[in-house]
DNA sequence: GACGGGCATGAAAGCGTTTTCTGGAAAGGC
DNA sequence: GCCTTTCCAGAAAACGCTTTCATGCCCGTC
């Protein structure tokens, strides 16, 4: 196993200004700690403490009203091209950049959605905000992000700060997020989609990982390549993947190896769950011929259990996991699993949205589904010995019976 | 190595309806695509086609001008015990909640902040998000991320667009956003903090990771461990990071190793450059006995080359990367690194950022250090064997000299 | 040559707040 | 008992924008 020691806090006092005491000294102090009042770069129209130009100064610089200034700035036509060119040149002379608030205020359009998710750490987080965001600005919306809340109360304080600040929002569903959550917190008549949740929840739009299909997928390879006593580590009971993953499981198992007694335990997704999970599956008198869990990381917990134990991955045991975290590549042997696209998640949950935004009730009270991968690696056995590193095949394409 | 396929697409149509055509259906269509009419919830003011309550209508539910509804619910002082609870009574009967955009029209404030972020993937992103939520929410502030781009043109209108819907700015450097750019497209007066950046960019305050006292620190450690020849593979030179990475080598050879000339492999901290610059380390006539790479992505890279050859790691060869990504942890051997506390820089740039927008000028043109730790695992050699998996020990805390 | 129809432009209303200013009532001091 | 002070509350201005409406002007048409 793993001993790790830390050798530091280097500099204690982390958070030091530039002239620091230590050897290590990167920045010396050249900069002096002063304010540098920002300069006026306003044109004709200097207005002591302004600093910044409104539609007002344009207009008075371009000599028109400021309806004009409106008008010829938005495309909404009924000006002169040389008015209009007369304009351009004197906003971009002044830097003008319109006023969001004092815009929304008038258009009801805040041209931002929010996006509501639970304290989430790693890929996961990151890949979804990063589809959201990537698929938001292509519809020249913004993004306002509110992560990192555990509780309800904090979710709805959240939730109730949005008001009015978005022209949508993303939910990722939690536990303490779920549909009773939502009927009472989520303002109605605001559009939103929610991410990974029970359906019904009032006029949002629902957009699911398909798990079910993804856990039913594996086992199909698993029983593919041999394995006939599979056992299922689970997640926690209160996680909608969770149950669906597990669901999935037992669909799959009737179907495609009926008769089997079904082996499941418990886990709650973390690593060590998962390396419990591990040793009870190994302390059973009838050995399991391969561990799928619920999620990578318990995967690996079971991976180190086995490893501990001196049983051969995939020679003795065959191993499987779901949502293809990185790691999953890292571990020897690499770890099988069920890939999640999460990015394209986010992206497609944005698409929704925006869509919802434009045309009010279109997709509402709809439920989809975004399908999984399966990734072959290793640890599962069956492996087709390929060679090179990271080739990367979609061999093919289950008929969907 | 790792051979991999994918076995997959189920479900190519992947992004369908609830009554979808496969056997794995999960959700079936009971819930009818209607959009359901939002219910009027003003209390006395029905008013047509308004769906939310505005301070007009509490002045009228609460029989008060709209001034005292203003003071009474601001806190402002002036109202009566009873005039405010009637207020606040009338406000909640109509789930009142002010419209942020008019407040800030007038008040300049906008309670957001800004982030403005290179196209980012994977941990640290997900960390520095996390780091600057958590702790703006804690100063009443809300998000606004701008992630996912990489031109310079790019981030500047995503720059630009933020004009006036933020407070202040959070931007993380990255080659195309350097200081010119800042320079350029920062507008003066707007709050800012800059992440990982050369200095001298404006009244910004800036806040940098130590990555010269961390790359020395681990060399310290491993020539204390006895290493004395150690090649270091380099960041991309544009990189302000790995620049100073390598300064940070430069110096902690030059002092802690006199004499051994400098061996030094470049790479892009990508996973392949850093195998490529294993193998060429590997032939070259007289062979490193420790290798730190400039980040952990291209030391799992070595650590690959290393493998195929058949190179104990760490018996033949040391081996160091930096970041602490959570990859590291699961190698094998587990590599050893510099950690980057990530949420901590967030919070820290958070409070830099949050102390500027209070008190202008406070701050300002100021340049800050956030700290590393190293972490000794297993594949640096030197390694005095724990037993425990999970074992965290700060053992010492090198002076700062 | 008078008239109507576009069409470019300006004036002004209004969005939902906060805040200043003003009014009036109650309270307190002589 | 009158005047000053204090305090609560309302009227109205202002924030920066969009949009409607009104106003001319120019042009074509009869």
């Amino acid at each position: 196993m793993t001993a790790m020691l830390i050798i530091g806090h280097l500099a204690r006092c982390c958070f030091r200004v530039a002239a620091k005491v230590s050897t290590n000294i990167l920045f010396t102090s050249l900069h002096e700690n002063v304010y540098v009042q920002p300069t006026l770069r306003l044109g004709g129209a200097e207005r002591g403490k302004q600093v910044t130009a409104t539609i007002k100064d344009v207009a008075r610089e371009a000599k028109v009203s400021v309806a004009s200034v409106s008008r010829a700035l938005n495309g909404a036509g009924g000006v002169t091209p040389e008015t209009e060119k007369r304009i351009r040149e004197a906003a971009a002379r002044l830097r003008y950049v319109p006023h969001g608030a004092a815009r929304s205020l008038i258009t009801k359009r805040t041209h931002t959605v929010g996006a509501l998710m639970p304290d989430l750490h790693g890929e996961f987080f990151s890949e979804l905000i990063r589809g959201i965001d990537l698929e938001a600005r292509s519809h020249g919306l913004h993004l306002l992000v509110s992560s990192s809340h555990d509780g309800a109360e904090d979710a709805a304080a959240a939730l109730r700060a949005m008001q009015g600040r978005v022209d949508g929002i993303v939910i990722l569903s939690s536990p303490r997020v779920d549909a009773a959550f939502l009927e009472a917190n989520l303002p109605d008549g605001l559009p939103a989609v929610l991410l990974n949740s029970e359906v019904k929840a009032g006029a949002a739009a629902v957009l699911n990982i398909d798990n079910f299909a993804g856990t039913y997928a594996m086992v199909r390879h698993l029983v593919g390549v041999g394995h006939d006593r599979i056992a299922f580590v689970s997640g926690p009971k209160d996680n909608f993947d969770a149950r669906q993953r597990e669901a999935g499981f037992r669909a799959a198992m009737a179907k495609l190896a009926p008769g089997t007694s079904l082996r499941i335990v418990s886990g709650d997704f973390g690593e060590s769950s998962g390396y419990r999970a591990g040793l009870e599956l190994l302390a059973s008198k009838v050995r399991p011929q391969a561990v799928f869990a619920a999620n990578d990381m318990m995967a690996v917990g079971c991976l180190q259990a086995f490893k501990e134990a001196g049983i051969d991955v995939p020679g003795e045991i065959a191993l499987a996991g779901f949502d293809d975290i990185p790691i999953a590549r890292y571990v020897t042997p690499p770890l099988s699993t069920v890939r999640v696209r999460i990015a394209e998640l986010g992206k497609n949950a944005m698409d929704l949205l925006a869509d919802l935004i434009n045309r009010p009730g279109s997709s509402a009270a709809s439920v989809h589904t975004l399908g999984c991968d399966i990734v072959v690696r290793e640890s599962c056995g069956g492996h087709r010995g390929g060679t090179s590193a990271t080739t990367t095949k979609k061999i093919h394409r289950p008929s969907n019976r």
